[in-house]
DNA sequence: TCCTTTTTGTATCTATCAGTTCAAAACTGG
DNA sequence: CCAGTTTTGAACTGATAGATACAAAAAGGA
């Protein structure tokens, strides 16, 4: 029917998610995401119309990436104490050649206030991770792990906030050790 | 000698405190900042050399803000644990006009990875911070209200990461409940 | 092979960016 | 009231932002 492309779009969406994670959306030119992605500008603008639906797809993508680790993990034979433990571990060691800290984060912090198609998609990923988070938690009080008396959902909303932290203070510099202690400190509290 | 300024200069950092605090440093264009502080362009750059220069000010304002109600609260002769709990619900009760969130932790996000001067500018005020909460824990120790048991920098590095998770759940959209919920739950962990 | 359709590279658009220039205005010390 | 100094406002600079125009290139279907 007609030309074909030449790239491969899923890899260009990677690319830029890349590009947004480490340096946000505002400091990412246009000009960036072509070198990141490797494409030329028509090409981007043919593919993906605007630069701020371009990062909608980014942030998409990132979501379903993070979103498929907890998936995993939810999906694994663990308890659920551990299972927690590791999703906190997930922030502390962070796959060789990922940007620091976590884009949902960094839009939140950079975007949701100003921006409410990006507010709305946090928020719809946010919803979904407290869901799974307090499946976990109750699962945990089921066995006798997690105590009765505590709040589910006050535990769930704990557990993200302090991801969050860690994230803050891995862009902020802090090492590996740090990161562990917040984590165990955290999982003591639950 | 000479003409005399028009505008007081502290007013002028105080307004463009608030304009990158709620925008960001990118997204806060030079024309934005005339209009917050009500100044000219001339004065602005007569005055603060450049944006980024005024953004360092900016900064250095708020850290001196926020380090001065945590001085208040050490000063005061409240039990250590008491004035955790206080610290903690700054994050949680804002004062009406300020903007959603933390500067610091807004810009360790944005800023952090890529300038080094406020990278810098971060981890001084991060550290005298860490300072005063370990003096607060080895305190809360002394008087039996926290355990001895306890690693004292662990504890300070995890009240830090929940205040930061807290300002990211805030500019996120989290209302009131959820924020002390994730601060009562830090607490209890002390 | 030619027609249709899409992609792609180049050149370009307008708006805005951070920052500068400069002369007029404003104030003070003498 | 004037000399000297600084501030101020308005116009302006070059660079770059995000986005477009358009024609050449490339491919599949007839």
């Amino acid at each position: 029917m007609a030309r074909p492309r030449q790239f491969d779009e899923k890899r260009a969406i990677e690319a830029a998610m890349r590009a947004f994670w480490s340096g946000g959306y505002e400091a990412t030119s246009t000009q960036d995401l072509c070198e990141a992605t490797g494409l030329g500008r028509s090409s981007i603008y043919n593919t993906f119309v605007s630069k701020h639906e371009l990062f909608d797809k980014a942030l998409c993508r990132y979501m379903e990436y993070k979103g498929g680790l907890l998936g995993e993990l939810l999906a694994s034979d663990l308890p659920a104490r551990q299972k927690i433990r590791r999703l906190l571990w997930q922030a502390v060691e962070t796959p060789a050649g990922d940007p620091v800290g976590c884009l949902a984060v960094n839009s939140a912090v950079e975007l949701a206030p100003r921006d409410p198609e990006v507010a709305a998609r946090l928020r719809r990923d946010r919803e979904w991770r407290l869901e799974a988070l307090r499946g976990l938690i109750d699962a945990g009080k089921r066995d006798g792990e997690i105590k009765a008396a505590k709040d589910t959902r006050t535990l769930a909303h704990f557990v993200m906030a302090t991801m969050s932290g860690m994230c803050v203070a891995a862009r902020g510099g802090a090492d590996r050790t740090v990161l562990e202690q917040i984590a165990t400190t955290a999982l003591d509290a639950i």
